[in-house]
DNA sequence: CCCGAATACTTGACACGTCACCTATTCGCG
DNA sequence: CGCGAATAGGTGACGTGTCAAGTATTCGGG
């Protein structure tokens, strides 16, 4: 068992190996998703949002002024209908985000991202970004696009 | 760019391109991880119980008998101890867990598999396996090492 | 044109994860 | 021994994900 085994056993405080390399290999990659969620929520924090807020606020203004209705924003999110209602609901109330009843189709609502959320997300990006990079820093290019690889292939199972 | 980064574009309806490699390399390991979670959480759902309940039966499990306090599960899950409180609270109400005050220190909660707990188990493992070894189904056994590897550095980083 | 089917949410209930804070014990040192 | 610090947990409140239902609208076929 090699140093990086190793690590991995110990963080888990685990007191017997792992059953098969595809155990341990879910496991590390729930594990990594955690520890960057955690460093992403960090960063944010403090600016009085979440992540998956952050990741709303990125999507609206992706759509630059035009609305996005609230399956759209779900679709994206790769989330319910259900929390994604609520989480607009949070971001309205905190002014980032402004909603209406479409009048063409009534059943729809539109969301756009308030100046207020623009603004917010100006000041975050770098910060975000340089987490981003800094969680990838120790990888040379080479190993990023095998890791994508082998992630996109394990999305794919089945 | 290539088909891989076609697909995990086209999974987000991105309306543009990632800003770097790094970039697409954390939101492939979130949504990878998500993609995880959800394809456990239907194996152990048919059990009544969720993924993260699974889990701590396995370690309860893995203690043999022996005790585990709360704070010791709370270090094995990476979880706040908040969060194993209420966790051990649902278990609890199901059977599949037993508690007691230590008597030595009474500020120790101990807890234990009941026997339910390990028949569940019984009947879950294999179902769980399944899913693990069907995920990585695609690598094969030099490509799982790299990938460990390789979000080993990402935990690590920083 | 009307009614049942589809669509786009919305609400309620529950499982988690996290933070801030509080309680009960036990430790350790003067 | 006695008291303040440290340790083990529990509570309350909030954000989020998910399922099951319910509501408001629009669509589509007869």
């Amino acid at each position: 068992m090699n140093e990086r085994n190793e690590t991995l056993h110990d963080e888990l405080k685990r007191t017997r190996p792992f059953r098969s390399p595809t155990e341990e290999a879910t496991v590390a990659i729930l594990r990594t998703a955690d520890v960057l969620r955690r460093r992403f929520a960090a960063v944010v924090a403090p600016y009085g949002i979440t992540p998956q807020q952050y990741n709303v606020l990125r999507i609206l203004r992706g759509a630059r002024g035009k609305p996005l209705c609230t399956l759209a924003i779900g679709s994206r999110l790769i989330e319910q209908t259900p929390g994604v209602t609520r989480l607009l609901d949070r971001l309205e109330r905190k002014g980032l985000v402004r909603r209406e009843r479409c009048a063409q189709d009534r059943r729809e609502v539109h969301c756009f991202i308030t100046p207020a959320g623009l603004e917010l997300l100006d000041r975050l990006d770098p910060a975000f970004e340089e987490a981003e990079d800094a969680a990838l820093r120790g990888l040379d290019d080479d190993e990023v696009d095998g890791l994508l690889d082998r992630l996109a292939r394990i999305r794919a199972a089945e």
